[in-house]
DNA sequence: ATTTTGTCTATCAACTAAATAGGGAAAGAG
DNA sequence: CTCTTTCCCTATTTAGTTGATAGACAAAAT
């Protein structure tokens, strides 16, 4: 399950998805026209301006706006920004590995077989979809 | 990402696979090899006995032991017990459905249909791989 | 009876998710 | 230069979850 934070987040790029090139739009308007809290709204638009997806602009006129085409835009990179690890384990996590502390030996985990086609499964679909899935 | 429980789970599962119909095995025993605090394992175990998975032996050569050859305990169902939902949305999961809070219309959410396929992606591998494919 | 084993309930600390509050800083309008 | 608009940042709160532990209880076997 995906938080609320990421699901929010994926709403809110809709929108802007939608705008794409048509200016700016308000943290407000988004947060009505989407049912988001405007506070918290305003925390993961500014954690993805922060990794690249989104710029702002201060000031009357301003708001903000996607940085790339939708199309550039994929779900997997949305996910790992907000929630983290898409992968079931750290140990078969492409951007944020980890050794698990319980295990012993990581070639001879038959449990790790597994968890990386679960992970690719994940994959396949979220490095494929886009914002421009959305509008 | 799944649990430590869920991970927890799917260990002990493993080695009470390669033990199947070869008598019981001690909670204890398992939690020792698989590097599992006891008590929590103990948890687990009784809650995957409740939900069909396992069957439990009292006394002087009790344990636990599966009570269905390994390849008909697919990963969905154990996940499903220990952690849940495997749908990245409650909209679209199967066995636990929920509407959104956020949500005008399911029919016209797009987030919709990614969350549908991202889900089926999922069940591909998970409603595949049985306790097998870890022996 | 006693020992062995699982069963159950309660509790705990640590962490995270979700939401809110409030002042600060930049941009632009006049 | 001042006012308004807008995003920026830090802190806090509340509620819930995760992972782990403790201890008494119940059934089975010897």
């Amino acid at each position: 399950m995906i938080s609320k934070k990421a699901k929010y987040a994926l709403k809110a790029l809709k929108v802007l998805a939608r705008e794409y090139e048509k200016g700016p739009l308000l943290i407000s308007n988004i947060a009505e026209s989407e049912n988001i809290p405007k506070k918290f709204l305003e925390a993961i638009l500014l954690e993805l301006r922060n990794h690249g997806i989104l710029q702002s602009q201060k000031g009357k006129g301003g708001g903000y706006y996607l940085r790339m085409p939708p199309e550039q835009v994929t779900f997997a990179k949305i996910i790992r920004i907000i929630d983290g690890p898409i992968a079931p384990t750290l140990c078969v996590s492409l951007h944020f590995y980890g050794k698990c502390d319980d295990c012993v030996s990581e070639v001879e985990c038959t449990l790790r077989n597994v968890m990386e086609q679960w992970r690719d499964a994940n994959l396949s679909v979220l490095e494929q979809k886009t914002l421009m899935d959305l509008v």
